[in-house]
DNA sequence: ATTTACTAACCGGACGGTCGGTAGAATCTC
DNA sequence: GAGATTCTACCGACCGTCCGGTTAGTAAAT
């Protein structure tokens, strides 16, 4: 009998390969029209054997959001909150969650489009960690209130501006596009805290 | 024999029912994850019954995007045709897709969720009025731009950001919450042609 | 001798979709 | 206006397929 497989982390190449693999089918096809045989081919197993290295079909799912969680936590979150200045914080969160989704991992867009797959108590763990990061922007936000630094807009509203500009990034962006990724970043970053309209202030060019 | 069933537009009130409570158990459900028979019973038939009106589960899911995209085409794109001026043109594209976003329709939510669900020419139909309905907001940052009243941002860029800041609206805004609909739309309008940063010239408060 | 890393074959169930039939309303025939 | 016919709006039962998951077994490594 064996140990009882872990969803916490991946364990070995093997494992990895296969999250790695899934989560791009998941990304291209969706959960549920993704079948497990379709994965156990692209890592070369039968069914049968992909079923040794995991538990479920959900359970992957949850494998691959946790450990996209984990990037999102380590990768944005916690360089971010190095900064003291909310500007900079801002700034710091905008190019990194922006790095993190262009940069070809598609676990993060998983992360947002395949909630509904997970079971309710795995759900609710995504979830609760993602409202972390949410309170985290919105903090941000905040802070910029504080200072006098933000403008006369609902933090609350302006957070979820945020995501939704982000998170629609992976959607459109192409590598192979006009803008390369530290342009994209730039654009992004002055669109979200600058808006599209040129100020009174701003010179004519 | 009967004749040919079209997913044209609606012919009747028991149609016009179906597509409705079909567009509202998609979107909570997931297209995939809804059986016919599911939207049967929502509408008081038998799976049997159900295929009386329709052709197929993909023909169910076209007739809902075409309604969605008409709905986009006479409440969004011509209206706001009718500004001359790109600014207020561009407010207008704003606040009028953020209110069907968020007036209760499904089926705008699922025009972007469920494109997957699409048979390839089906797919190439509804990306084709969305690439119209794309090419119609950028043109009018295109024209903000020659009068210099855009900022020196990508208007491609730009384009999604808006975008992906509208359509991530119904997933977070609730009728119940502290923002009526107008002063969601109000917020929304000012964050994306603004940004969210104070700016120079703008007095403290 | 035991463990690791698998596979071929299989299972129960759900799904999209079909088929033959039918109650009742509408229409036609005389 | 009575009876025959046709049409509308469904339903119960069923079909083939595919899916998530299991089981019994095995070749190679340890």
């Amino acid at each position: 009998m064996c140990a009882k497989k872990s969803a916490v982390a991946p364990e070995n190449d093997r494992t990895i390969d296969i999250y790695t693999k899934a989560a791009e089918i998941f990304h291209e096809q969706g959960f549920d029209a993704t079948s497990m045989s379709n994965i156990a081919a692209a890592v070369d197993l039968t069914k049968a054997g992909l079923y040794y290295y995991i538990e479920s079909k959900e359970d992957l799912l949850y494998a691959i959001m946790s450990y996209a969680m984990e990037r999102l936590e380590t990768m944005v979150i916690e360089p971010s909150q190095a900064f003291d200045d909310p500007e900079e914080r801002l700034k710091s969160i905008i190019a990194r969650h922006a790095r993190l989704l262009t940069e070809g991992n598609k676990a993060i867009t998983i992360l947002t489009d395949e909630i509904e797959g997970l079971k309710p108590k795995h759900r609710k763990q995504i979830l609760d960690r993602k409202r972390v990061y949410m309170d985290f922007v919105r903090g941000t936000l905040e802070a910029l209130k504080s200072a006098g630094k933000l403008r006369d807009v609902d933090t609350t509203t302006a957070t979820f501006c945020l995501f939704g500009a982000l998170l629609w990034l992976p959607r459109w962006y192409r590598t192979d596009g006009p803008l390369n990724h530290d342009q994209i970043v730039d654009e992004i970053t002055k669109i979200m805290t600058g808006g599209v309209l040129r100020h009174a202030c701003e010179d004519q060019k």
